[in-house]
This record gives structure tokens, C-alpha cells and sequence, in this order.
DNA sequence: ATAGCACTTGAACATCTGTTCAAGTTTTTT
DNA sequence: AAAAAACTTGAACAGATGTTCAAGTGCTAT
């Protein structure tokens, strides 16, 4: 419900209904409702992180440098769609996205305790693939490719109802197939020549 | 305030307290919270379906396909970040994009009403680039350079602080040229034998 | 001038929000 | 078996939400 409806619209009558328990238990167990929130990130944030920095190693030992910068980009984008997760239907990727996007989550610092850390990582595999680009233009290669990843997961039809249904967000697997090979091009083919000097 | 804390955090009497005036004064001259919402769209969005038709009409008439791709890149990012804009401080960029990624932004239909036709110019320019491309591959493309451009209209903070301030998404000019690099590079380079076939 | 209309105002409304409370029930420990 | 702790429950709480209302004010046309 978190990763459908954000976590403002996510009241905790409608949690407690939907799980067939009175509303009290939530505060209960956890506190409060962001208590709750919390929780979910505490309890799946470290199985992303992991396969995270599982992928930057075998990005780190792959000598041909044109499947390196590959290996990299899918580093990011195959935990978040929970393409290697078994039992994950893709919900807390989509809880992922929300949080990212939600005004309200600077206050909560979710990302900031749980992601920035392996989100470093990712901009030094970056930097290891890039010596000659600057600190600035790596940073914008790391957003671009987060936004391209993050509005999958925010889709709530849009994309099938421009596409006429021939590009599904729910269809995770070939939703990242494609923008991976966009992105790896981006990055591998990038013309520095327009961002000097700003 | 829309634009910094979405529809749902953005009550009523914060407006009209901010204003100065009664809460009365909204459903008065606009029926409700979300009919001044949608003025605000109304107002403000035909401006930006222009600019983008003027790019579009300006990417048709441009002979080197390099230079093409690019400015079809820039007819989607540059009315988005508010560039051309003079007495525009990129509020409306900011709501625009909460409003696409607002969990409950499907029920209001703006961007179907007031985005989806100017989408599918934007999706019939970049076919016209790649007509080897299939319809799932220029929706994925479009997809792509939405979700990069929306990363920084949303950003509160996060992009200037893993970055120390190298980059910055208050500095929208700078993150427009390092993102349509990318997207440019992405576009033209595309593998496309990684998505051949899905 | 005066009637009519548009507009403004502060208070009230019903509803929903997250949380707390006291009273129960179940489970665990001694 | 008795005591203690952990858990569950439905009701209540204070506060905030969008909206409505009746009364008042200001402007405009006749």
C-alpha cells in the first residue's frame, strides 16, 4: 500500500482493514506509523544494498571496458526492479521510488541513513570508469540514470497508455533491458564537448 | 507550495494563510483545493506544449541528424526546466513534475488531459529520428528521458549533498546540458542488439 | 439613490487523521 | 498453579482536513 498509494495517503485504517487487525497494533509493534515505514526499508534496504555491491565487484573485475560500463549501469538498475529477488513481486521498488520522490522524506532521512552510502559506491565505479570526467559531471550521470529507473517504478499506467501497450512498466525485466542499453550508450558515448567549462 | 510539498501535503489553510486571505476564498473562485490546482495547470501549461512544438518544428527543419537528435532531446527538457521563461523561477517545473509522480495524480487526469497529446508529438519526432525502431523502443527511449529530467525537478537536496555541491539541481541551466548530453549520447549509440527481440 | 450582484469574512460542519487508553486475553515464566 | 509479562481489542481523544453557511461589505448598473 506504501508503494502504491505513498506514504501520506497510506492511513493507518486502511493498513489495519486490509490486514484484518484493529489500527491500535500499529502502534503497538512499532510506535507509530512511520515506525512501521521504517521497518520496511530496515528489513529490505540491506538485501538491495548487497546485490549492489556484489555487481560493482564484477563490474571492478571485468577487463573489457565496454562491458565494465555495462556492468556498472545494471549494478544500479537490476536490484531495484528485484529482477534477482525470488519472492519480491517488485513492491519495494516501488516503495523505493515513492520514498525518493515523496516532498516529505528529507525530514524522515530514510535515504540518507540506508542509501547514500552504496549510492558513494556507485559514483566511485563511476568515477573508476570515467578518470577524465569531473566530480560534477559524474553526479549527473548518476541522477540520469536514477530518474530513468525511478519513473518505471512510478508508473501508474501512463506508460502502457502512451505506448498503446507495447511498453508495460509492469513488465520489469524488459523495462530495464531498455533503458540499460540507452543509458550504457549515454554514458560510454557521451559528448563532453557540451558540458565543459559549466 | 504545490510544487515543494505536493497536493495532498499542501492544505488549504497553509495557502490562504500564506496569501493572507480566508480559506473560504478558494472553493469560492475555484470550487475546490483541487480546482485551484488544475487553474494552475490550465494557465500554465499551454506555455510549455508551445515551446515544445516549436522545438519539435525546429529539430523537423534541421538537416545534420546529429544536431536533430539533440534538439529533439532539448524540445522535451529545455520548456520543463523553465529555460526560456523569463519571470519563471521553475515552480511550475517543480509541480509538473510532482504532479507525474503523484500516487494519486491518475484520478485527476491532468497529464492525460493536458501532456498526453504533446507526448505523443514528442514520441512521433523521435520515431521519425529512428525508424528502424520498434514502438516499444521510442516509448522505453521517451520513458528514459522523462524520468532524468524528473529527478532533478524533484530533487530537495539529495543530488547537491552526494555530490558536495558539485552539482546542483537549483542550478537548473547546468543540469539541463550535462542530462541532454547523456540522453543525447544514449539516443545515438543505442545497442540495439541487447533489445532486439523482447 | 437604490436595487442587484459579486465578493469577503469568520465561524461552524462533518469527516478523517495518528495516537492513546483502560480493559481484556493469551502466553511465558517462576 | 500462580504471577508476570506480552499482546490484543474497541472505544475514545485531540487535532487537522476540505467544505459550507449566514452575515456582512463593496461595487455597479439602472
Amino acid at each position: 500500500m506504501f508503494g502504491r498509494f505513498g506514504f501520506d495517503a497510506t492511513t493507518s485504517r486502511k493498513i489495519a482493514t486490509d490486514a484484518g487487525v484493529p489500527v491500535a497494533l500499529i502502534n503497538y509493534h512499532f510506535g507509530s506509523k512511520e515506525g512501521l515505514y521504517r521497518a520496511i526499508f530496515e528489513k529490505r534496504s540491506p538485501a538491495i544494498r548487497d546485490q549492489r555491491v556484489v555487481g560493482l565487484q564484477l563490474a571492478r573485475s571485468e577487463a573489457d571496458w565496454d562491458k565494465r560500463v555495462e556492468l556498472v549501469v545494471k549494478a544500479l538498475i537490476v536490484p531495484m526492479f528485484g529482477l534477482r529477488n525470488d519472492g519480491n513481486d517488485g513492491a519495494f521498488g516501488r516503495i523505493l521510488a515513492r520514498e525518493l520522490s515523496d516532498p516529505s522524506s528529507e525530514g524522515r532521512g530514510i535515504f540518507r541513513e540506508m542509501f547514500d552510502p552504496v549510492a558513494e559506491m556507485m559514483l566511485d565505479a563511476l568515477a573508476e570508469c570515467f578518470p577524465d570526467w569531473t566530480r560534477a559531471e559524474v553526479n549527473w550521470a548518476y541522477q540520469t540514470m536514477l530518474g530513468a529507473m525511478m519513473i518505471v517504478m512510478m508508473d501508474n499506467g501512463r506508460i502502457a497508455r502512451l505506448s498503446d501497450g507495447t511498453a508495460d512498466s509492469e513488465d520489469p525485466e524488459t523495462a530495464a533491458i531498455h533503458i540499460a542499453a540507452i543509458l550504457t550508450a549515454g554514458l560510454k558515448h557521451r559528448d563532453r564537448g557540451q558540458t565543459r567549462g559549466s
